[in-house]
DNA sequence: ACATGTTGAAAGACCGGTCTGTATCGACTA
DNA sequence: TAGTCGATACAGACCGGTCTTTCAACATGT
């Protein structure tokens, strides 16, 4: 019957559209979803242009897969993950929000956060790429905000969204070139969870010095 | 001779500079500049293809020149303008940045900043346009270290580091949609001022209800 | 076991449109 | 008459998206 037939053609339609997500996950994360075209989506993926589009009707679906998978990676398989692997109560994992991220802005080919990326590199409010990233950064948001609850926060909404400021400005500033930007958004942090009543360990006394 | 002719050449000359420059401005400050094309710019500038490329050799030239216009007018015309209007204390124009902020970001235009922009466009790290936004960047960071020294503060790079982190990180919460990123920001920029032992004033309790 | 038919994928030509940048030409003006 | 400007066509590359050709692997009938 075909469609519905063994395991061999299923399987290899599957390895065609995993190594489809993965280049474009290795090139928008890297280069921004407007730079890259789908031409060199397919040559490195050494995938058929039908193929690309029988898996995805056009561009912006493929755009909307990735931004599904960096979320799947990056956000749920990174940074929570090493987050509550460090473990403590919730202020401490908060506060290692900014340890995981100052690896991260270390790394030579620290790539950026891919929501924002997207987000700049589109005006229009409606689109619905646009949209997804907005959505993306909400779910970032949402663990902050539960973290917040754990830590006791009342508003743990506001505080969600000022600790996704720190984030994101420390983000653009790593982008810049200050590799010490976790640093000192996780010493902005600190203040906050004091302010919140949140009881966290003093800094470092040599990270302190650094952070500032 | 011509190119040092009369007046009345070099002032056509002039104003069609300065359409162009204005229309470039308008347009790669919502839009950004990969997204617009020359094509658009001469057709809304209502000028030749040929002027445009006599005055830039190139479109990056045209950038680079809407960067330096981009510096001129936001930065230094209405950033600085507007927070040294209000006066005060250092500590307090520190603050009132935020309130600038707050009203940028209720603007139903609002923009964007276009350094970030255009910074997070540009993959290459040695391309003259990246650079050049990192550098005026840097100019608005000196404008803070400024104001951290007239604060008293003793490391005022640093601290203009992480006043600025504040800062793009309420830019960018704004483009997601939230219209009281500012007063978040200036919620955390007070603590820091506190923890610095600068005098700052309470917030207005209203402001601070919403701010958190 | 072997021939046959089907199917999916790879390769790449192709399409209309847009990109940056160049060349041409006519009008207007000093 | 010389020089500038606007309008326009054009060149060459690239964009997203469609289509055709070719081929290898599989399922099936005998």
């Amino acid at each position: 019957m075909g469609l519905t037939g063994a395991n061999p053609p299923e399987a290899r339609a599957a390895t065609a559209r995993e190594r489809i997500d993965q280049t474009a996950y290795e090139l928008f994360s890297r280069r921004g979803v407007r730079a890259v075209g789908v031409d060199e989506i397919v040559a490195r993926s050494g995938v058929a242009k039908m193929t690309l589009y029988r898996h995805y009707p056009s561009k912006d679906h493929l755009v909307l897969a990735f931004l599904r998978r960096r979320e799947e990676l990056w956000t749920r398989g990174w940074l929570q993950v090493e987050v509550e692997r460090r473990g403590g109560p919730a202020g401490a994992r908060l506060l290692a929000i900014f340890d995981v991220f100052d690896k991260w802005f270390r790394r030579p080919d620290f790539e950026g956060c891919a929501f924002i990326n997207v987000l700049l590199e589109i005006d229009d409010q409606t689109h619905p790429v646009r949209r997804a990233t907005v959505a993306h950064l909400a779910t970032i948001r949402a663990f902050l905000g539960r973290l917040a609850g754990e830590a006791g926060i009342t508003d743990a909404d506001a505080f969600a969204r000022q600790w996704h400021i720190l984030m994101k400005g420390s983000i653009v500033a790593a982008g810049e070139g200050d590799t010490r930007a976790a640093l000192r958004a996780q010493d902005l942090g600190r203040l906050l969870l004091v302010r919140e009543g949140v009881a966290v360990a003093d800094a470092h006394p040599a990270t302190r010095k650094r952070a500032r």
